[in-house]
DNA sequence: GACAAAGTTGACCATTTGATCAAGATTAAA
DNA sequence: TTTAATCTTGATCAAATGGTCAACTTTGTC
């Protein structure tokens, strides 16, 4: 029986290891972008040589692209499960709920995407195109029905999810300047994330409850 | 006399040329970051040789430099135009008008700026830690007064003011998703910008108004 | 028209960087 | 223990890239 026929087809050394490069990855892609960060820092901060991490992926590109397939799973799972049968303030409280502790807990993440996004997506065309089109639209069909119903004033479903990812997002995308403005305290940023939600609940709430 | 004695020092030739290069390198350095823009694109994009470029600007850092700091002073400006006198529809109405317009007129000049402070805003940390700073306290302070004055719902300025930056950006930075989203045919840009100045006033003006 | 200042560029250089390879070390199935 | 598969890396390479330089051309002043 060969080393790994059992899970992933992965033996323990590969698994340890590919994990330890997607984390090293994922730091130095998130920070510098794709052509900001150099192999050698990767390998660096992985705790190995360049040519063995080039055994496990085989190319720069390889690597970049399994990194941001990861990210984008998790990105696209709490927008999923946006339930049409619920009511618009629980349902929307709890997608931003979750979009601001993805903003809290895995700002790399959103930093990864938003700078792929903003080099053009390159990589992303086919999933943005497809699954998260298909996903977007489906919601979309949901807040419609919410406001044909009364339950909000009627606004463009696209332009609201727009906005609440914008607001979301960029409390991981944009933390710097918002350090940077508000001081890097301890405390301060769990404080920034509780005013955040807060401040969110208050105005879409109250903007989307119908009169 | 020297060739150039009146205006900024400048001769006929440098001007243009300055202008050229500058413009190419929003271009380029707005697509694909600092490290991801080579000299040989932006030369080739401003129609010169590359020692040429070298010549009016005499690194890549003092070329990136400029650029990013003309797209900072036409960022700063619509915010420092609200007034804290006028009442808060019409001030914060004027104000996202004014940044919808800049992300459409102007986006190459957001992505830039989101660029770097992405990359963690290495050299923007004085503008952001002076002057923006000091532009946001003084206008939390006329928020904070429109609350106390019973013409806004009771909402954290601070917060406030990300969430419009967040919102109004975001049509310029993620555009590319956008697109993705919605389709190219012309005319979907302007549509866009319509149904997003229409969303944003109706959820922030019904959100914010005191009941 | 003469001439000095300003502008322009091909050729070149040093460094960085993604990737390869051969040779050796480690692991685990038999 | 043997042995084949797996894992690891120093040395090296070719290409890309920021920057320099000497030589040449153009511009504007007298």
């Amino acid at each position: 029986m060969t080393m790994a026929t059992q899970n992933g087809g992965r033996t323990r050394i590969q698994q340890e290891n590919r994990e330890r490069i997607l984390t090293a990855a994922l730091d130095m892609f998130s920070r510098s972008g794709y052509r900001g960060t150099t192999l050698d820092q990767i390998a660096a901060a992985a705790g190995m040589s360049k040519p063995n991490m080039l055994y496990y992926f085989r190319t720069k590109q390889e690597l970049y692209q399994t990194v941001l397939q990861e990210t984008l799973d998790d990105w696209l799972t709490p927008f999923a499960k946006l339930d049409p049968h619920g009511d618009p303030t629980s349902e929307l409280g709890a997608y931003i709920s979750a979009k601001l502790a993805h903003a809290r807990i895995n700002p790399k993440a959103s930093r990864l995407f938003a700078n792929e996004i903003l080099q053009g997506a390159p990589l992303l065309e086919d999933t943005l195109k497809g699954p998260l089109k298909d996903l977007v639209e489906t919601k979309s069909k949901a807040i419609r029905t919410w406001i044909a119903d009364g339950k909000m004033v009627p606004v463009d479903p696209l332009h609201l999810i727009y906005m609440i990812w914008a607001a979301t997002q960029h409390y991981a995308d944009f933390e710097t300047q918002m350090d940077a403005l508000e001081g890097t305290e301890p405390g301060t940023r769990a404080k920034r994330f509780k005013a955040a939600e807060r401040t969110l609940f208050t105005v879409l709430f109250n903007g989307l409850k119908p009169r």
